[in-house]
DNA sequence: TGGCCGTACTG
DNA sequence: CAGTACG
DNA sequence: GCCA
């Protein structure tokens, strides 16, 4: 029985999703999410590059305790340290921060106060009205926790590149013809053209980006607007697809195409590299100093 | 051994 | 402000 | 947790 690179990822994003309920260090967190991001995209099984006796540490993300864990899950098909952590919390308690605008913090919340313990009682709970009544939540967010678990259930939302563009063109001949926009730019993974795209990153300039994006969360395929502020608005259109609109002043084009297009481990590499040389680098330019 | 990207929107 | 999200 |  082969444990393959998707199977470690998993055991890996599962092991950060439990730390980060349990109030771990969000770095550690971080790094089992890298070194699950590194394995996935990984050319090679990491079985046989134990078997093979390789060093796995040359893995960049991957240092010495994660190539033991990656090694004592390939031979032995067990994640100690998961199961040990997983014994401290309810078995489904992790999966809620998998629910977009739930993270540790809420889902702690929601545990300590409301003995929420799984998606299952999560739902029961806002649609009881309870939910809204939290700290730190409110009748909006309640409505998007509901919205957000009825999505669970749908059918994966990745789309193929060629139906994203089907998606992307009229939106992009809309905002064009859009009162005060210059430039429309899809970025992210669409222009990276990686084979499938879990959501639309639209860039725009313009001067007064509040009125671009409220009129773009009136845009009659909008179905549903996340949220939407003088630069920035997140909507889903038609099939529940998410489309991110940012909207940035002329002169921040490039270094809005820039940070639009990613990915976010390039961009945080990019800006890493900008903190070397004593600059900051950010979606608005780059720049000298602090 | 200490730092770990920089910013926008919500409540 | 803290929390969450975006690349 | 990893890495310089």
């Amino acid at each position: 029985m082969a444990v393959h690179n998707r199977d470690i990822a998993e055991a890996f994003r599962r092991m950060a999703d439990v730390l980060d309920v349990e109030g771990e260090n969000p770095f550690r967190v971080r790094a089992y999410r890298q070194a699950a991001a590194t394995l996935e995209s990984l050319p090679r099984d990491v079985g046989d590059m134990v078997a093979a006796g390789e060093d796995l540490t040359r893995l960049p993300g991957v240092g010495e305790d994660l190539a033991n864990k990656i090694r004592e899950i390939v031979t032995t098909g067990h994640f100690r340290a998961l199961e040990e952590e997983l014994s401290h919390l309810p078995p489904g308690l992790a999966d809620l921060v998998r629910i977009p605008g739930l993270g540790p913090k809420r889902v702690r919340a929601l545990y300590q106060l409301l003995g929420i313990e799984s998606i299952e009682d999560l739902k029961k709970a806002a649609e009881a009205g309870e939910v809204a009544n939290l700290p730190g939540f409110g009748a909006r967010t309640e409505a998007r926790i509901l919205e957000e678990i009825a999505r669970l259930g749908a059918t994966e939302r990745r789309l193929r590149l060629i139906d994203a563009e089907h998606i992307a063109n009229p939106l992009t001949s809309w905002l064009e013809a859009c009162p005060g926009v210059g430039r429309v730019l899809v970025a992210g993974s669409f222009r990276r053209r990686k084979e499938t795209v879990g959501d639309l990153d639209i860039l725009v300039t313009a001067a007064d980006g509040a009125d671009v994006t409220r009129r773009f969360s009136k845009h009659p395929d909008v179905t549903e607007v996340l949220s939407a502020g003088p630069t920035r608005a997140t909507v889903r259109v038609g099939g529940g697809f998410q489309v991110d609109l940012r909207v940035v002043d002329e002169n921040a084009y490039g270094s809005a195409a820039l940070y639009f297009t990613g990915s976010k481990a390039h961009n945080i590499e990019l800006r890493k590299l900008a903190i070397r040389h004593g600059w900051k680098l950010n979606e608005y330019g780059l720049f000298a100093g602090e």
